[in-house]
RNA sequence: GCGGGUGUGGUGGAAUUGGUAGACACGCUAGAUUUAGGAUCUAGUGCCGCAAGGCGUGAAGGUUCGAGUCCUUUCACCCGCACCA
């Protein structure tokens, strides 16, 4: 076939069933080269497909990934679905449709999708989360962490038999672990317990346990709903009461992880502000428990503060009105409001919390505690500013020191006794002084020492004296890893007299029964609880909550390395071939939920010896967000005339009547110039409008038309200059404001390798930007040069074996160089500009040179697979540009003997002069003296200084 | 409040890391070509000014021969955490 037009639809069909029938991007274990695994953040397959917005990432690590093949490597470039969660479940509520029906629909048009992109996956590699074969191992791993606890001394996970075989010899009294507090006990003491009893310790050590927590509880949906589903205290959907219910979940102890989490943070290649997000999650501070006795009672307080050194400042003390002593500490006449603070603070949402945060609440218990050293009598306060999951629930408030301690000071009229000195310092009765420097005072024996040495001394001589510890403290807490829902994995659990058993690995995976009803069972339950034959076994109950989405996302990476193994997650061989994966890209959404929970399982695989790396990720690039245009028509708050009444926006403007008028989104079908200041609807905008909008049909349009109604409208002539301006905002694509750009509607417009282009064109890989189709001309029309150049009217292809121009091997040169670097440090918009500029110097020298035109092909390639490929076989190749080699430069013919230097004056640039570069400062300096321009600016008089850098600038300084 | 980030033409964005600000592209203007075009080509396009020239990277200072880039102060927006002891 002939073409002399550039055809991508032609091009791009016949290339992407090319590759496809011989397998043109499966990757093979077994290699000799160097490897290369380029991941992109597996999708969740939702109905909606994919917009324009989530390729982003998978062409830029597409791009990395061909570019790396064609330089030697073997390059692990998979993709796969994480295919378990909610919206298939909500789905199967409303329809009775299975869940698994209706991800493997929505698996199809991904897959669609993303073929019609070009994308270089091996799609034998992939991995589906809900696929039984793939879960099974997401059970295993559950399983290993069951039988593991955290040894802390070995600061590693050990087999759980190991430490039973601890407690069967010595009891705990040796053994240091991260997991729960537990009660000291002696061998004989342990051989004594029942099972029960056994197991209710070991739960306290084990890796993944139950335990008591809250959960938001919604009687009238019959479910408990996340964080996210909770809105003000009612549910998101519906706006029926929640409620704080009490239920034993599983967890996994990822707290024992948190200080290599921590570490393993300095090791990895990640955007600053990921790792601070993850450092702040984990939030790790230093400090000492110390213990207050109470006044009058066998009672004592632990505290936990990272001031020590502060403690002869404190005054009072603070307790969480969740508090285990609340109730034991309210004297007789402070009971009945206390009880009725506690019972408003406790009820408060976090949210109501949050909102007020400048107002101080709080009330006396009637009780006091001792200070520890001066045994002075320190009132005890209830307070919701001391949170009862953070620290110990209580604290030791320091006013003059602590902002917070002091508002509530002040509030309370409580004294406030200055232990810091520091120049900075005017008041501390009208501002705290936070900061830790200064000398200490009003401090006995600390007087004189600095913060630092204050803050470590005090807490020897608390241990000395035995009234308190050095301690760390952690916000990171354990992840709960249970929910009451069907579309999930299945716990490899059985409940025998309430003690848990897993499941042997011979009898995985567990696979979901079927169920007749997704509803939840209505009394907290999942809906697995509703299958009884499933869940009454001969050796117990199963477990019927299932595990959360990010179970399976935590560790598909492994997977994808040898995808088909049925006897190990992965085998050894290749997890020690791929190791970690060289370049990871997705979003940033991520930062706190799965790639900490990927992390830590890898740390856990570690641990087990079945990774050789403990840190997934080696690079991780988080792709901005693609936004869409909001429009939205404006509408008056109030009718007009008894009927509502829309305004254009730019008469809105013109009027002032902001206020007047609410706006609402509109499909931006409907509007033209969307995405623009003048974006408008015209009169078939409003009537396709109107349809599917009846609760307008009498509403009344005005334009600078004037004013008319639906009928009006409809009458108006074709061609009528009818504008209703919208509102243009940038925003999240979403269905819901009707601005979604589907990437299949480019493709069929302008083109893979134009999509492909001008999403790495719109801007740096991490910026968030605008969707906006108006820009993607230009990349269209380059594809369109870069085939008019190889290919003449007949559709021929133009090439010849002419020596290329000087110009013509300089420019090619330059830009695989620049191409080469700009993929090595993922500046792919500005690679996009490069190919422009060669191309048209090319262009301008007429160069037709094979070599030429060949080296900018390959160079290409990874940007345009398409256009490239096709272009490579019009040039005579039996073999496919994806095996083509990547180009490299010579430096010598970049190598310039001049240098077109700017010559400024007082930093000014005035004209410019073409220099030898091996020119030294002294004849550069002659020359410029003598110049005219300089001359004329210098006006006759002798400059101060003549500044001159060789190969950059020369300033004359007046 | 704390932490992180970003501010450059009408627009998306470049700038070899202290050395000609605005590459490349969109848009716009003019012209050419075409029956026509939302096609193609050529030229122009930061702002003010007829010009000489002046101004110009959120704002104000500073360091420097020279600052978008470094320092200080400040403003705006975005993200994360949010009374974390």
């Amino acid at each position: 076939m002939q073409n002399a037009d550039y055809d991508h639809r032609e091009i791009e069909r016949f290339w992407q069933k090319n590759w496809q029938s011989r397998q043109a991007y499966k990757v093979e274990n077994d290699t000799s080269k160097p490897k290369y695994y380029a991941l992109d953040m597996f999708p969740y397959p939702s109905g909606a497909g994919l917009h324009v917005g989530h390729p982003l990432g998978y062409i830029a690590s597409d791009i990395v990934s061909r570019y790396k093949r064609a330089k030697g490597f073997n390059v692990l470039h998979p993709m796969g679905f994480d295919a378990f969660g909610l919206p298939a479940e909500q789905y199967a509520i409303q329809t009775g449709k299975h869940p698994a029906e209706t991800t493997a629909e929505n698996i199809v048009r991904y897959r669609q999708q993303l073929d019609r992109i070009g994308f270089s996956y091996d799609w034998s590699r992939e991995v589906r989360t809900c696929d039984p074969t793939y879960y099974k191992w997401t059970q295993w791993i559950f399983c290993q962490l069951f039988e593991h606890w955290y040894n802390a001394n070995a600061d590693r996970a050990e087999h759980i038999d190991n430490l039973i075989a601890i407690f069967e010899n010595e009891g705990n009294v040796n053994v240091q672990h991260r997991g729960s507090d537990v009660v000291r006990f002696t061998a004989s003491e342990w051989l004594e317990y029942t099972k029960p009893e056994k197991e209710a310790i070991l739960q306290n050590y084990r890796l993944a346990f139950q335990a008591e927590t809250t959960v938001n509880w919604c009687e009238a949906l019959g479910t408990v709903l996340a964080n996210e589903e909770v809105k003000d205290g009612v549910s998101e959907r519906g706006g029926h009461p929640v409620i704080k219910k009490n239920m034993k979940q599983w967890f996994l102890r990822i707290t024992a992880y948190a200080d290599r989490l921590l570490d393993g943070l300095d090791k990895i290649d990640w955007a600053d502000s990921i790792k601070e997000i993850q450092r702040n999650w984990i939030g790790k501070s230093k400090g000492a428990g110390i213990r207050f006795e109470v006044a009058d009672s066998d009672l004592s307080l632990e505290v936990f503060t990272t001031r020590p050194d502060t403690l002869y400042g404190s005054t009072f003390m603070v307790i969480a009105p969740e508090h285990e002593y609340v109730q034991e500490l309210l004297s007789y006449e402070q009971r009945e409001e206390a009880e009725a603070y506690i019972e408003q603070a406790v009820n408060r949402s976090e949210r109501d919390r949050m909102s007020d945060v400048k107002k101080v609440t709080g009330c006396f218990t009637g009780s006091y505690c001792l200070h520890p050293f001066s045994g002075e009598k320190l009132p005890i306060y209830i307070a919701d500013y001391v949170l009862g999951g953070y620290g110990t629930g209580a604290i030791m408030a320091v006013p003059a020191h602590d902002s917070r301690d002091h508002a509530f000071a002040k509030h309370f009229d409580l004294s406030i006794l200055q232990v810091i000195d520091n120049a900075e310092i005017a008041n501390v009765q009208a501002a705290s002084f936070d900061a830790k420097e200064g000398i200490m005072i009003n401090s006995d024996w600390m007087n004189g020492m600095q913060v630092p040495e204050a803050i470590s001394e005090m807490i020897t001589e608390l241990e000395r004296r035995e009234i308190g510890n050095g301690e760390i403290n952690y916000k990171l807490r354990d992840a709960g890893f249970g929910r009451q829902r069907y579309w999930g994995e299945p716990f490899p659990v059985l409940f025998k007299d309430e003690i848990p058993k897993i499941l042997p690995t011979s009898e995985l995976p567990l696979t979901l029964p079927d169920v007749s009803s997704y509803k939840p069972t209505g009394d907290g339950e999942s809906p697995l609880a509703a299958v009884q034959d499933w869940v009454q076994t001969e050796q117990g109950l199963r477990e019927t909550d299932t595990m959360p989405g990010w179970a399976g996302s935590s560790w598909y990476f492994i997977r994808y390395m040898d995808p088909q193994n049925r006897e190990e997650l992965a085998a050894e061989a290749a997890i020690k071939y791929w190791g970690q994966v060289d370049l990871y890209i997705g979003g940033a959404e991520h930062a706190t939920g799965h790639l900490l929970y990927a992390r830590f399982w890898t740390k856990f695989l570690h641990d087990l010896g079945i990774v050789p790396f403990d840190e997934p990720f080696a690079k991780l690039i988080n792709q901005g967000m693609i936004q869409g245009s909001i429009e939205n028509i404006c509408l008056r708050k109030e009718k007009l005339n008894d009927v509502p009444h829309f305004k254009s926006y730019d008469l809105i403007v013109k009027d002032k009547e902001q206020d007047l008028y609410t706006k609402l989104p509109v499909l931006i079908d409907l509007v033209q110039d969307y995405g623009k200041e003048t974006s408008y609807m015209d009169r078939l905008g409003i009537l396709k409008f109107l349809e599917n909008r009846e609760d307008f049909n009498d509403a009344t349009f005005e334009t600078t038309l004037g004013t008319m109604d639906k009928e009006g409208i409809a009458d108006l002539e074709d061609g009528a200059s009818f504008r209703m301006e919208t509102l243009t905002e940038t925003g999240k694509m979403s269905k819901r404001w009707g601005n979604v750009v589907n990437p299949d509607d480019v493709c069929k417009q302008y083109g893979a390798d134009t999509l492909r282009m001008y999403e790495m064109f719109l801007g740096p890989l991490e910026d968030a930007k605008p969707w906006n189709t108006q820009g993607i001309d230009g990349v269209y029309r380059f594809l369109r040069k870069v085939w008019k150049h190889y290919v003449d009217e007949n559709g021929d292809i133009r090439v010849s074996d002419d020596k290329p121009s000087a110009k013509s091997v300089k420019s090619i040169n330059q830009c695989i160089k620049k191409i080469t670097s700009d993929i090595d440090s993922y500046s792919f918009n500005t690679a996009v500009s490069s190919f422009m500029i060669c191309l048209s110097e090319l262009q301008d020298e007429k160069c037709s040179n094979r070599e030429v035109l060949e080296n900018f092909l390959r160079i290409l390639s990874p940007f345009a697979p398409h256009i490239t490929e096709e272009l490579w076989s019009k040039l005579g190749h039996e073999d496919s540009i994806l095996d083509a080699t990547w180009p490299s430069w010579d430096e010598s013919v970049l190598v310039e003997s001049t240098k077109v230097y700017p010559i400024s004056i007082n930093g000014k640039t005035r004209t410019q002069l073409e220099l030898p570069l091996d020119m030294d400062k002294a004849e550069i300096e002659k020359i410029v003296m003598a110049n005219d321009v300089v001359q004329k600016w210098l006006d006759g008089k002798a400059p101060k200084k003549v500044i001159v850098i060789p190969g950059r600038i020369v300033n004359v300084v007046m």
